[in-house]
DNA sequence: TTGTAGGCGTTATCAC
DNA sequence: GTGATAACGCCTACAA
C-alpha cells in the first residue's frame, strides 16, 4: 500500500501537491492534478484512515456492542440502526461481548479511537459506565437500562406494552388471559409483565404468568386456567407456544388466541399468521440520532402499534364469534 | 483522552520514560516508573490503538462482512467465528454491506486499514475481488463463492449435502420424498438441489423440487404427490413448513416427516423436535484460522452430521413404522 | 537512568 | 501553482 510520500516522489512533486490532487482542492494545475490521479489509481492508492483519525482526532465509525448476534429481535434493530447510520455516512461496526468486564474493556477501546458514539446492548441490567469513558463519547444502552454520566436509555415504555397487550385482547372480547415469559430477568421481561398483570386487576380480571413452559405444562396450565388467549412476551415465545400447541392437536386461533410482541420481520416470515404488537424501531433510531446530533432525545411515547394477523381472533363471553 | 507526551510534561520526564513505564520495560527506577503510572491511572490514560496501527503498519483487526445480521443461521456461524477469534486476541467486527459495490469499498478499507483478514458473506455470488485489496491481507469467503487472487472460499460440499439428506431419509424407509426450497438462486440453494435430485435418480426414485411453497400449495403437493418426507432447504424452511401444515390439520411427523438443514441453536429453541443435518461450523472455524495463519486450508470433507429429534419417524412401504 | 531525535501517513499552514 | 515545515500520538534507536 503506496503512502502520500512515496507517491509524491514518484510524481516528482511534493506531499503538499498531492494531498491537493487527491482532495481536489483549489491551488494546483490540471495537468499535474491528473498525473498524480493517473499514479494513485495505478498504484492503487488508498489513504490510511488511522493516520486521518489520529489528525483529526474524531473517526467516523459508530460502534455497536452486543452481547450476541444470534438473537433475530436484538438484530432486526442493529440492522436497521446500521442502515439509518449509512445513509448519515457513517460507518456502523458491531462486536461481539459477552460479559460486563468485556464490554468496559471494548468501551474503553472506543473511546480511544474516538468513536463517535456507542450503542450497547448490556449482558444484563444496571451496569454503570464509567465516566471517563463518556466525557467525550455519548452511550445509547437499548433493551436494558445503564447508568452513568452521557448514558442514555432508549426504551419504549415496557409496561405500557403490557398493559396495551390486555386492552388489545380484552377488545377483541377475552377475558381469560394468560401471560408466557421467561425466567431470567431483565428490564423487558419484568416490566412486561408487570403492565400485564396491573392492567388485568385494573380490570378486575385475574392475572396469570408463566414462564419456560414445555408442552406438556401448557396442556396443564389449557385445563385448570381454560384461557382463550395467550398473551406471550415476544414473537419467538409466541411462535414457539403456537408450535407446541398445534402439535397437541390443539389449534390457533380456533381454539385459543396467541398475540407476540415485536413484530420481528424474520420471525413474521416463519409464521405469517402471528399477531403482534411492534417494537417502535423508527423511533428507536431517531431517539439514537438526537443523542448523536446532541439534542436531548424525546422519550418514545408512542404505544406500540398492533399489527393485526390472525392468531387473535374475536370472542364473545369466552366463546368464538363466527365471522 | 490524554496523551504520552502531555503525561510526560506532567511528570517532568521525557516521552521516553513514560514509554518504558508504561510498556514496564527495563532502565527505568521503580519510583519514576511509579509515579508515571499513577499519573496514567489517575488522567485515565488510555494509548490510542490508531498510532499503534501506523507505526506497525497492522492492526488486531478481523473485519467480518455480511449482508444482513438478521439472518439467523449466518449469525449463528459469526458468532462462533467471534469467539474464536477473541480467543486468539484478535478484536473481531461485523459490518453490514448491501450490495457488491459498497463491499468492495469496505473491503478497500480493510485493506488501508491493515486488518488481519476479512470473512465476506457476499450478496451474491462469483463476485470478483480486485487484486490489490488482497496481496497484503487475506479474503474468505462463507456460503457463496468468490474469485480473485488470495480469495478461499470455504464450505462444506453442498451437493453431499443434498444427497445425504435423501440418505438418511432412504434409510428410514422413505421413498417419496419431496424437495422444498428457495427460488433466489445462490451455490447453497443450486447445489443441496442438485445434490437431492442426482441422488434420488441413482436410487431409482423420482425427485420433485418446490419452491417458495403457501400453505395451501403445500396441501396441493400432498395430494398430488403423495410424498411421506419433506427434505427443506434449511431449518427456517422446514419450522415453516411444519407451521403450516399443523395449521392445515397435518401432524408431523405422524402424517409426514419433515428433515432440516443447518441445525442452527436459535432455530432449534423455536421448534426443539426437528430433525436436521448439522452444518459443519467447528470445521468451517478450524480452515478460516488455517487460512488466518498462512496455512493451505484443508477442504471441508466430513459429511454432515445428522441431529435426530423426532420431526423425522421411519415408514415401511410408505406405511408408518409402530413403535 | 534518562533525554533527544527521527519516523509512521496524513493534514494544515505558511512561505515563495 | 508549488514546496517546505510542523503537527497528530506513538514507538524505536541512539546519545548522554
Amino acid at each position: 500500500m503506496i503512502s502520500t510520500l512515496e507517491l509524491a516522489r514518484h510524481c516528482k512533486v511534493s506531499q503538499g501537491t498531492v494531498d491537493r490532487a487527491l482532495h481536489n482542492r483549489a491551488g494546483i494545475s490540471p495537468a499535474t492534478r491528473e498525473r498524480i490521479l493517473a499514479a494513485a489509481s495505478t498504484f492503487g492508492f488508498r489513504p490510511h484512515p488511522a493516520a486521518r483519525e489520529i489528525i483529526t482526532g474524531k473517526s467516523m465509525t459508530l460502534h455497536a456492542i452486543v452481547p450476541a448476534v444470534n438473537n433475530v429481535f436484538f438484530m432486526d434493530v442493529i440492522h436497521a440502526l446500521s442502515e439509518a447510520m449509512q445513509e448519515r455516512n457513517l460507518q456502523f461496526q458491531i462486536s461481539i461481548v459477552r460479559d460486563e468486564a468485556a464490554l468496559l474493556r471494548t468501551l474503553a477501546d472506543s473511546a480511544a479511537r474516538r468513536h463517535q458514539m456507542v450503542i450497547i446492548i448490556p449482558p444484563k441490567d444496571n451496569i454503570t459506565i464509567p465516566a471517563d469513558l463518556t466525557i467525550h463519547m455519548p452511550v445509547v444502552s437499548l433493551f436494558s437500562p445503564c447508568l452513568g454520566e452521557n448514558v442514555t436509555f432508549i426504551s419504549p415504555d415496557e409496561v405500557d406494552t403490557g398493559r396495551e397487550g390486555v386492552d388489545y385482547l380484552v377488545s377483541k372480547g377475552h377475558r381469560k388471559i394468560v401471560f408466557l415469559s421467561f425466567t431470567r430477568t431483565s428490564y423487558a421481561i419484568s416490566a412486561r409483565s408487570e403492565g400485564y398483570q396491573t392492567r388485568m386487576r385494573e380490570l378486575k380480571l385475574q392475572p396469570q404468568v408463566y414462564s419456560q413452559m414445555s408442552g406438556n405444562q401448557l396442556l396443564e396450565v389449557l385445563e385448570t386456567d381454560q384461557p382463550t388467549a395467550f398473551f406471550c412476551h415476544n414473537d419467538w415465545l409466541a411462535i414457539r407456544t403456537i408450535l407446541s400447541l398445534r402439535e397437541c392437536g390443539i389449534r390457533v386461533p380456533e381454539d385459543i388466541s396467541v398475540l407476540g410482541v415485536d413484530n420481528s420481520p424474520t420471525l413474521s416470515g416463519i409464521c405469517p399468521e402471528l399477531t403482534t404488537l411492534s417494537y417502535p424501531t423508527p423511533a428507536i433510531i431517531d431517539s439514537v440520532v438526537a443523542v448523536l446530533d446532541g439534542a436531548v432525545p424525546v422519550g418514545i411515547k408512542t404505544p406500540l402499534a398492533i399489527i393485526e394477523r390472525n392468531s387473535v381472533q374475536p370472542r364473545t363471553n369466552g366463546k368464538r364469534l363466527r365471522r
